[in-house]
DNA sequence: TGGGGTGTTGACTATCAACTCAACAACGCA
DNA sequence: TGCGTTGTTGAGTTGATAGTCAACACCCCA
């Protein structure tokens, strides 16, 4: 399952219009919309953190797990781990 | 050593000059020139594996390793890395 | 004393990511 | 049949990133 697809599972799941969610997350709608139809980029991480606050909230889900799971699905790295791993030399050679 | 230090030393030792440098990878010579006083931030990934190349043929090292070094003083990570992680949902966990 | 090679700076520009806004279509249903 | 709710699309905006260009200063040495 790719972003898009997973994104509107959950929205749906969730019960949320796609102006439900925007507004929560404060975005315009049509946004989500672009999204959900890969007509555009997935969102900053900052607004995939925002979704997965109120997606998480509404279903019951854990919140950071499900932020990790929609950054990662959306192709980014979660910051703070590239933060992390930006500052370790010997960490970037371990992974390879 | 930061990454503009790094930069500048590599490329003395290359005994390259920034037009020389510069020349080589494609940017203005001025562009080298702020980032070795690190008037700006260090370069796109695409020109850091440039340099990479130039320095490692001069000075007989490994390119994929002062590839890696530069991407990663440059506090980036080597986008191929990133591609891996992305895909990989359980790695990201692990990290963690 | 001036010409070539070197590096620095300020102002400007192009490209791209991440959005917004205006308009409209399709459906449900009172 | 018309009104509310939902979703889609094209065009435009905004801020950041990644550079370029013109001008100048310093050195060396012939």
């Amino acid at each position: 399952m790719d972003f898009p697809q997973r994104l509107r599972a959950l929205r749906r799941e969730a019960r949320f219009s796609q102006r439900d969610l925007a507004e929560r997350v404060n975005v315009d709608f049509t946004y989500l919309s672009k999204i959900e139809n890969a007509r555009v980029e997935p969102p900053s991480e900052a607004v995939l953190k925002k979704i997965a606050r109120e997606l998480s909230r509404e279903l019951e889900l854990d919140e950071t797990e499900l932020a990790d799971e929609l950054i990662t699905l959306a192709g980014k790295i979660p910051s703070d781990l590239a933060e992390t791993l930006a500052r370790n030399p010997g960490a970037v050679r371990f992974l390879r």
